[in-house]
DNA sequence: TCCCAGGCCGTCG
DNA sequence: CGACGGCATGGG
């Protein structure tokens, strides 16, 4: 089984970066993680510094995790308050993963209003339902369904897919970009705001669709998306935000504050969401309140 | 049972 | 511009 051995001085989690909810189309096994990426079935496993893995070359490998970023120069320019402080110092070893661009495209359709297993469950279905088989060794495994594959989808299968009201966003989408070899190159090579714009045009991707994907699939690390959860980040811990009501202001914000590497900051914020938005008791009693290992929610800078 | 979730679209001031 | 209702589904 071929492995990296990971530099002393470049983290790396494989467990935080598969399950932070940037890529949702990683499962994991008894030890190990499997994932489909393309058209190749990767399994991998994180030992201390060392990365085993099957399905891919090293090459490949280095690049998607992104292992070649130097995670330590970037943490420490965006490393400026406490807030963000507590974030990085969390989250060791997080890193943006470099997605294929219609797979984070599509899934980040599919993620709108939902929570994360619900994304993983549309994904895993719509590889299910329109994916190709991977190869005679893998049975039942399928990959994630090319734009092609969903704009020819029979409604049905589509709809079997949990999508929702975003059944014909996605089918709309693929059968644009279907048609459009090339586009992948074209979003690349454009700036970041003209690359948005771009994006915006699509059925089903709005502002933050479009900054998700362009942050995670495109390298675009200036983009700043806002979710809910980063909206009340950024609200209650940074005072300048306290009363920005839209998505543009929170986000150019975020990008000045934190500079180009902006969207590793919103990913380690996202990462400590429950603590840091102050809802460490979501989903049981009655949420909201508790500091626990918060810090200061108006900290001095 | 209820509330919420990595929001977007159309519409109306 | 900015605000707001509708939207389908599943998880906790």
């Amino acid at each position: 089984m071929p492995s990296v051995i990971l530099a002393k001085d470049q983290p790396f989690d494989l467990d935080l970066s598969l399950s932070c909810g940037q890529v949702f189309g990683w499962e994991r096994e008894e030890t190990a993680w499997r994932g489909i990426v393309g058209q190749k079935l990767i399994r991998i496993v994180q030992k201390g510094d060392r990365l085993s893995f099957s399905g891919a070359d090293t090459g490949f490998i280095r690049y998607y995790f992104a292992l070649d970023v130097d995670l330590p120069e970037i943490l420490s320019s965006i490393d400026r308050d406490p807030v963000i402080h507590y974030a990085v110092s969390s989250c060791s070893g997080l890193r943006i993963i470099r997605q294929p661009p219609w797979e984070c495209l599509a899934s980040f359709i599919c993620a709108t209003y939902s929570n994360i297993p619900g994304i993983r469950k549309r994904v895993h279905l719509l590889c299910q339902n329109l994916g190709a088989p991977l190869s005679p060794e893998y049975p039942g495994l399928f990959s994630f369904p090319s734009p092609t594959a969903i704009a020819g989808a029979e409604t049905c299968m589509l709809s079997g897919c949990s999508l929702g009201y975003r059944a014909g966003y996605l089918r709309e989408t693929a059968r644009v970009l279907a048609a459009d070899t090339g586009w992948e190159e074209r979003i690349d090579a454009l700036s970041f705001p003209k690359a948005r714009a771009n994006l915006l045009r699509l059925k089903g991707v709005g502002k933050k669709v479009a900054d998700c994907v362009l942050l995670f699939a495109f390298g675009k690390w200036e983009s700043f998306p806002v979710d809910v959860w980063i909206e009340r980040i950024m609200t209650r811990c940074y005072p300048e935000c306290r009363d920005l009501r839209t998505y543009d202001k929170i986000s150019d914000f975020g990008r000045a504050y934190f500079g180009k590497y902006a969207g590793y900051a919103q990913e380690y914020l996202y990462c400590c969401r429950t603590v840091l938005a102050g809802r460490v008791d979501a989903g049981k009693g009655r949420g909201g309140g508790s500091n626990l290992y918060v810090p200061d929610s108006q900290p001095e800078r």
